[in-house]
DNA sequence: GTGGTCTAGACCACG
DNA sequence: GTGGTCTAGACCACC
């Protein structure tokens, strides 16, 4: 099992999933050609209905991140820039940073945490 | 008007209400003691239902930024350093941080909105 | 001033006084024949509106706890033991004991901490 | 049908059912991971709107008691000891052992009511 | 099927 | 006047 999933999030599963196994290719822990595990696999690993794995599975596809090939599985797509709109990028680290400056958090405070988890998240890090 | 909807916000209208006025208030536009405008008012500015606002206002009190007295209105609370689960902040800020490495910014750029959107944060800027 | 008013309390205003003006009966700190501080007094010390504390007084005339003379003010009445329905005790403690029991508190230290509570409660305590 | 209402109780509806299920966890009825009926199901048992339950419903997912996810019900969640002001679960205790002595009952008479009551929570009982 | 959100409108409680 | 609760009914998102 490379996922898991939080009880306490808020996010649907299948997003989860998704940014889940986004996180995994931006730490370069599934490299261009791997092969992602089959639906069914998954949903039966996590215990869950599969189709919420394949919208998962169909969001990446659409975003440009995995190649879905009917009856072969899902394989992990050329890293290409993908274009974005920049505010739509900027929207959730503005809230994430208003929460920390409300939590009486100092900006000196936050620019670390934002350094260490960047560079967390350049190293290939364990799953977890 | 001090708030604004946006259309293409995937939140609920109710939780962008929430999140419009804490970012008001982490900016300093709403010191302690400001009486907020009521639910009516606000609903009828926005052109959305009264119970929508109220929901809003409610989470606001839950959560400790405003003190809403039943007949006399909701005023912005003393802003006491919250307590959080850390790990809750740290969430959506690796989220944010992870979206960004995947459209394909460098570190230091990230580093460098960071500053900028601390510094819109910390200076009593426009109310947008 | 010889209450205060919680700002986080949910209680509406006009019971938290009444509820105040209980308890420090019940401690002996109001014996009978005690004159209470007029409603415009009251409202002023608490900077609250005159109609709130009016409701208060009433509600404590209407269960015995003090007499109400027109133009004499309000004086603690002879203590007697009141009329109540059991059940209509039982369900404040009962709601009570849940929430310790939920917190994880265990039965011996809930009883511990009602024999605490109780000794405070007979004893002429300050009024804090 | 595991839970009634009361007509004559003041809390509103919403909180009626919250503290009933609250209660039924505390006495162990709910086990953890049990199921509880849909927001339609105990809508139409005790034949208020659907929405009202949703309410008590998303009030017990936010303080924890039960899980529940979009789609697939709300299941209790694993019992873990809150973390709560102490002085908050204090007040309402000391709100009703002061009514209780009003109504005057000895100090000995109400430690051993709370003793019954706590002999109550801790057994699973009936679900009246 | 499930819960989540929103609207419209009513009535109540509080200050 | 204020906010709080409840209903009725709609539509959406999720599993």
């Amino acid at each position: 099992m490379f996922l898991t999933l939080q009880d306490n999030d808020k996010r649907p599963i299948y997003q989860q999933i998704a940014d889940g196994i986004k996180a995994l290719i931006a730490r370069g822990n599934l490299p261009e050609g791997t092969t992602l595990p089959s639906v069914r696999q998954v949903a039966a690993d996590l215990g869950i209905n599969l189709n919420t794995v394949a919208v998962a599975y169909r969001q990446l596809q659409e975003e440009g991140f995995v190649a879905v090939r009917h009856g072969a599985g899902a394989v992990i797509a050329p890293r290409t820039p993908r274009v974005v709109d920049p505010a739509e990028l900027l929207k959730p680290l503005r809230t994430a940073l208003t929460q920390l400056i409300l939590a009486g958090l100092s900006a000196p405070g936050i620019e670390e945490m934002v350094r260490q988890e960047l560079a967390l998240l350049q190293q290939k890090g364990d799953t977890r």
